[in-house]
DNA sequence: CAATGCTATTGACGTTTATCTATATGCATG
DNA sequence: CATGCATATAGATAAACGTCAATAGCATTG
């Protein structure tokens, strides 16, 4: 409730869509759609630095596509479902990809 | 048929969504909803050089998100919306955003 | 084929991005 | 409170991006 069926616009659509356009950030959002991880344990599944992974994250919050919330000295990571669900609106209203949805 | 359903990997998908990231790219993808336009056309909507649209458009080309067909003087650019689903197919597969797909 | 109109390419330039190293901050525990 | 992890911030840097002015490439038309 609250913003549920929420609409994006022009600018937030295009800020969220730069945030998926890294490879990094997609494996990191498929991760989290298993569940709730820590930095540290999302840092393992790539060759990149700790700051690195730091930076990444970031983008993926400021792009409401992943909350944080501190749990003592770790960090806890978890995917937006509704952001996703908005983009996915977004696409169907904005560039109209309706075709395959006649539903069969 | 022939490609209908294709699958999106990571690599793909991030090029894709790096093309989506800019807003006179999603505009120009909402006009071209509308059906085929011309460059010219597309141009008049925005206050950028001629030089710049083609850059965009070409990036939104290589993203397989648009079609150019050369017509006389003019090229004629029309929306891929196998990709756009396509697109939405891997958001689905790769992050799971199917809240709010329980169909009822 | 000369002139004109539509589109693409080139080269330059300032901005943003992704990455690192080094350092700081926050929390827990001995 | 000193030490040790987990995470964030700062500063540097090379590459990519978005933009423009200038120019080139094509098509049509006189």
């Amino acid at each position: 409730m609250g913003c549920a069926n929420m609409k994006l616009g022009y600018a937030e659509s295009s800020l969220i869509f730069r945030a998926l356009s890294d490879e990094t950030r997609l494996r990191t959002l498929n991760m989290l759609s298993s569940g709730e991880l820590c930095a540290c344990e999302i840092l393992e599944s790539f060759r990149i630095t700790q700051p690195t992974l730091s930076y990444h994250m970031n983008i993926l919050c400021d792009a409401g596509l992943v909350s944080a919330r501190r749990d003592g000295a770790w960090v806890r990571y978890s995917l937006n479902r509704e952001k996703l669900q908005a983009l996915k609106g977004f696409i169907d209203d904005a560039v109209g990809a309706d075709s395959g949805e006649e539903h069969q």
